[in-house]
DNA sequence: TTTTTATACCTAAATTATTTAGGTATGACG
DNA sequence: CGTCATACCTAAATAATTTAGGTATAAAAA
């Protein structure tokens, strides 16, 4: 389904408000709460989502703590303190996302 | 600026959405009319429209009708019946992105 | 016990939507 | 005459995703 398309761009986002919820969380762990929270909706691909916490890593966001249950391996993922400012800045930008859409698209949508 | 880059995805929903308000448009009138309903926020690029309008029309969505003012060309894109429902198809996802987004983001923000 | 499913990480190639950066040409204004 | 607004367009580069793999451990089912 293509039916995610407005998703695109979004996925850094999530992934830094996930982490503004939960303190720290690791990979497979953000696509399964994803998935629950959404019922369902939404399904992050871990093909998308490696490589936006390496990029939000590499550029000073998040920081990654590896730890182990039994042999296997868990890189947990925390916000830094400039990767708690750009969160507060993404979900600013989604909100003028909205506000503008609104106007383009009103008066036929009632964003409740 | 990558200030939009949740507008990925989105320029189809606004090109559909103004066709359903407006009847028929060409492609600067668009590129125009976005930015003054926007107050100047949102610039849709020629080289994205364009390509989006023949995209859409190439899909059945919109139609074509070339008018001339004076020696200059106008090309006005109106909904086909398809596109009409598109349109609505569009923003029922356009909603689906909303409260799903509000389901991951809550309770942080006050979606008006 | 063997196989499958879930957990947990990863990457490379293809796809798609955009931006950037042009190009062409007419019409209006100074 | 030159510049700016109108009006169309495309090609190359950029960016975010999907698709489609790969590796390996642990638990559950057959």
């Amino acid at each position: 389904m293509d039916k995610w398309k407005l998703y695109k761009g979004s996925l850094d986002t999530i992934v830094l408000q996930l982490l503004g919820q939960n303190d720290r969380m690791y990979g497979y762990e953000i696509t399964q709460k994803v998935k629950e929270v959404t019922e369902g909706e939404l399904e992050i691909k871990e093909g998308a989502l490696y490589p936006a916490l390496h990029r939000l890593e590499a550029k000073g966001l998040l920081e990654v703590e590896v730890d182990h249950v039994g042999n296997r391996m868990r890189k947990y993922y925390k916000l830094t303190e400039q990767g708690l400012r750009e969160k507060d800045n993404a979900l600013q930008q989604l909100e003028d996302y909205l506000s503008t859409m609104k106007k383009l698209i009103d008066p036929n949508i009632s964003f409740g």
